[in-house]
DNA sequence: GAACCGATATAACGCGGTTATGGCACCATG
DNA sequence: CATGGTGCCATAACCGCGTTATATCGGTTC
């Protein structure tokens, strides 16, 4: 039973002015009455929706989570598997690049927004939806199996092991590890997802063509 | 001229007593009042000394990346450069696992205490310390190309290849992404190792033995 | 149309980082 | 040994921000 049919509208639209904020001025901007006074509601919103500003932080990395896994699926799927998981890993640096807050936010890099309750802890984190978003990253390390190209070791490993290289140079990348962010990208990612290809099985000139062909495919779609 | 001789203990203390409270109650425990209270101390010491919390918690990060560097060199090094790779990501994993709050401070992974200044931001850090605690790393890595282990590409790229991997892989592992933890370094972290060793030159029984090797030197020297 | 229920605007609360203020120990001088 | 000065430190107050108590208003139900 129902007194006022609570307009979805105004959850989504906090969510959107969320990770507007976090965008535009990082973890410490995502404030109580900033969010609420560009959502044009009050404080109280924030408790009778999301329960505080750790759920709306929660939230945050939920709407993260699914653009990413918005973004990896519009990465097109080609006859070359290995090529793909190419395309796939620039797409999800590139979502990183592109908001580094979030992404900080979606893997507890940075706890915003009241200490009282431990909003995204190192131990905690929300591993499921983690998952979800590198369904087409498991499925075309699974397809270069299938296909012959990788067969040292199980998809499963081979897919935790190019995430782990892959969210490990991210991570470092965006807290300024590495020099200028094209020098980086060629002498560090690109060779790491090669030299786990060639030692996950593939051959170095395949693995080197579809290094390659993963890169202009990608860039094709991205301008 | 200085009219009080500021003993340095003090600072010592506090960043003693903010490695404790880090450790025992993660970064909403390390809170001004009750770091100065187990130091002894008032809130002004936090000032004078550090200038505020932000600066507590660069000490504390500064800190925890000189233990890091203690401990790696502890680690021995031996004739095989590769089973010294393995060691010394055996040794850094160990630290990361023994304080994870700490690990995650040194690199951003938290931001506690304060959010007016940014503390650690995401596009922060302090490359140059990170950079002192891994020249174990980049030294074995070069070693590993004066013996020929490795010859594709150059050192300092592999052995940012090789710390991506591993950051990476100990960020997810703390986040909870893996299963237990004698499983994901069985099943991710060692192969992880082994195929970039493999394309980086090192042929797959070599890769394998110094795998065993380094492994079976580091249980020997931690019990 | 009256009663009820839940979401919301307003205003106040409490915690925690910060800062204004006064005192005091130490060093430098004569 | 006296005296002035310097700057660290203890106390207490300030302020911002997440949170919460309270009143109100709109919609549904009988």
């Amino acid at each position: 039973m129902r007194s006022r049919p609570e307009d979805p509208d105004l959850r989504a639209r906090l969510v959107a002015a969320a990770i507007r904020l976090l965008a535009e001025g990082g973890p410490e901007a995502l404030q109580a009455r900033p969010l609420v006074a560009e959502a044009g509601t009050s404080t109280m919103a924030v408790y009778t929706r999301f329960g505080g500003m750790p759920g709306v932080v929660e939230a945050v990395a939920e709407e993260g989570f699914r653009l990413l896994a918005a973004r990896l699926d519009a990465v097109p799927e080609t006859a070359d598997p290995v090529a793909d998981i190419f395309g796939l890993a620039l797409g999800y640096r590139q979502a990183a690049l592109d908001n580094p807050h979030l992404y900080g936010v979606m893997f507890g890099l940075t706890a915003p927004a009241g200490r009282r309750v431990p909003t995204v802890q190192v131990t905690a984190g929300t591993p499921q939806l983690g998952q979800r978003a590198f369904e087409r990253l498991t499925g075309a390390v699974r397809r270069a199996y299938d296909a012959g190209r990788f067969h040292v070791g199980e998809p499963s490993s081979a897919a935790a092991q190019l995430w782990s290289g892959l969210h490990g140079f991210i991570t470092l990348e965006l807290a300024g590890y590495f020099g200028a962010e094209d020098d980086s990208l060629a002498q560090v990612l690109a060779p790491l997802g090669a030299n786990l290809a060639v030692g996950l099985g593939d051959d170095l000139e395949s693995a080197a063509a579809s290094s390659l062909a993963g890169a202009g495919a990608w860039l094709r779609e991205n301008r």
